[in-house]
DNA sequence: GTGAAAGCGCTAACAG
DNA sequence: CTGTTAGCGCTTTCAC
């Protein structure tokens, strides 16, 4: 049998309510007292039982999530997988409350984030781009003792407790190993998508394709980045332009998270399977490209992975416990037509 | 406020231990008391705090591990992954107890599991191969209440409660999309190294390239499956005598868990940059290469998810309750040197 | 400073 | 068939 509290307590000679004094670091007990119950501890070998203490605690967990209302696919296929972990999250004392901000819109989400408090809060997940003002909200969030995790887009120069998403610059970096071994040892030239170079997920990806293009296929052509800020019209026209003035295309490169308008393009102009088409993130749309062939791979980020990992590292701050860093590692998945789910 | 087992006893009109009757669906309960009861439970939402009830049942999980003895570095990550878990399991009253047997020893496993029965262990993880007494001691042990999930290689006619693993196939399917990609339309010709036909999940890899050479890559030439029974002596052997016999060798597909023996002799014969290589299980000998570029892409399995996802679903199984399928799916990871971990 | 006692949400004897 | 009661391992008043 495990030791519990009253066995430490006899053995230490006092009584319950010093063990957990001693065990929760509280005032008021004597040097000596404590010496004596930590010897007891490491002794009899005691662990903790988190969940019998969360229970005479009545801890709950109300947890903030704050989801930009994007066009994009991804950010939906992140609320539906946040949706599904709130199915079952009130079995473990979980409360899940979404707040969303218009995306590109720091202002509404400096405004959403001040609403935001210990008192009506227990932790809180991002995604958005970082800017002074965000920085700010977060570094006051955190000094009123809210832990914070970054999700999908890091916060770096924030207090953030966490990181809970992929290494941008290594996932370009994977886009351009795929699209380089692809080619098979021919050249080509190679379009590369961007949603918007201010978002900085976008920027490390670039850069790490640019690496390894640069490193490993010279042979292969990168063209400049063409932004399409996230709207299919622009990404259609640039897409056709460039498909119209570049007959020597061989590779496509979409770097943002939504790859609907490039699909479709690619489609209406019969290209497709004479392209090699790397994309980022499995939703719906690419999902069902990869099954028909119009884009060869997907480089991506398993969300039901990204969401849980998020509850676990909140409820872990809170309790003030430690984490398991292989089970919150978010892997770079590749996707191509044969391992789809 | 939650409701609690108290509120619906009192909404009911009956005591606790009824509610706690209806709600573990013990005998012993008028049909009428029942229908109250359960009514009383959607009507205010009730959901069972189960850390709770765990408490009060002072349920511990007792839950073995069966695993083969073998040479395989894979088998070591196995063993790696679930001592890490072992670490951090006695948080959740969770024993792990590993069992080994000398692999490709049948009767030494059959012995293994007959020390097994319901007052010894609560649940039991098997990674084996299905042979008709492993059949029957896992029947027995079934019929004895122990729940039982099968690990890497599924026993299909047992009546295990879950494969906890990749679908072999189609990891087949995905190594030879890769294969056929990675030779970028030019023809060529394959090796093919297995463990052992004995072995299902090696049997099953092979169907799924074939399918999807012969499909999508008719120009090149798949060469009959080469045995190499896990031994390095016999894998040095034939790849030397294959790659002198034929220069115009443009791949080469290893199937098993082991790729070490292949490594070196490619190494050894300067080869390994001009061929395609692609292997299964991301171990230290694969990672190494796949940094070097000995190898191109690893298709694999997460081993640490494994093993928390065969510790969750035997703990669910004991406790009656469900599981989160999108949280157990094992994926087919595709493994290059630029999303290596 | 320290301890006794009640209680978190649930289960499990044991009565009736 | 149903209810009473004690208790799981820990925390938390409130006295001493």
């Amino acid at each position: 049998m495990r030791p519990t509290v009253n066995d430490i307590a006899r053995a230490a000679g006092v009584s319950l309510a010093t063990v957990d004094r001693v065990l929760n670091a509280r005032p008021g007990v004597t040097e000596k007292t404590v010496q004596r119950v930590n010897a007891a501890i490491d002794q009899l070998g005691y662990v903790r039982d988190v969940t019998a203490a969360n229970l005479a605690r009545q801890r709950r967990y109300r947890l903030t999530f704050v989801l930009p209302e994007a066009p994009e696919l991804f950010v939906a296929t992140l609320r539906d997988a946040l949706a599904e972990a709130g199915r079952s999250s009130a079995a473990d004392r979980t409360e899940i409350r979404t707040l969303s901000f218009p995306a590109g819109n720091p202002h509404a989400l400096v405004r959403t984030l001040r609403t935001l408090n210990s008192a009506n809060t227990d932790g809180v997940a991002i995604f958005a781009p970082e800017t002074p003002h965000v920085r700010d909200a977060i570094l006051r969030l955190k000094s009123d003792g809210v832990p914070i995790v970054a999700l999908v887009s890091d916060l770096p120069n924030t207090e953030r407790d966490h990181f809970v998403g992929i290494d941008n610059i290594a996932g370009g970096r994977t886009a351009a190993f795929l699209m380089g071994k692809f080619h098979g040892k021919r050249g080509g030239s190679v379009m590369v998508l961007v949603s918007s170079m201010q978002a900085r997920d976008n920027v490390e990806r670039r850069l790490g394709f640019d690496q390894v293009m640069a490193e490993s296929f010279p042979e292969i052509e990168v063209l400049p980045s063409l932004e399409n800020h996230d709207d299919e019209d622009i990404t259609a026209r640039v897409v056709s332009e460039v498909l119209d003035a570049r007959p020597d295309l061989t590779g496509v490169y979409s770097v943002g998270h939504g790859s609907r308008a490039l699909v479709e393009v690619l489609r209406a102009h019969h290209r497709a399977r004479q392209l090699t088409i790397v994309a980022h993130e499995l939703t719906s749309v690419t999902r069902e490209a990869l099954r028909s062939g119009d884009i060869d791979a997907v480089v991506s980020q398993d969300v039901g992975h990204i969401v849980r990992s998020a509850l676990r590292i909140l409820r872990a701050k809170i309790d003030g416990v430690g984490i398991v860093p292989g089970q919150e590692r978010i892997r770079i998945e590749i996707v191509v037509r044969e391992n789809l789910s």
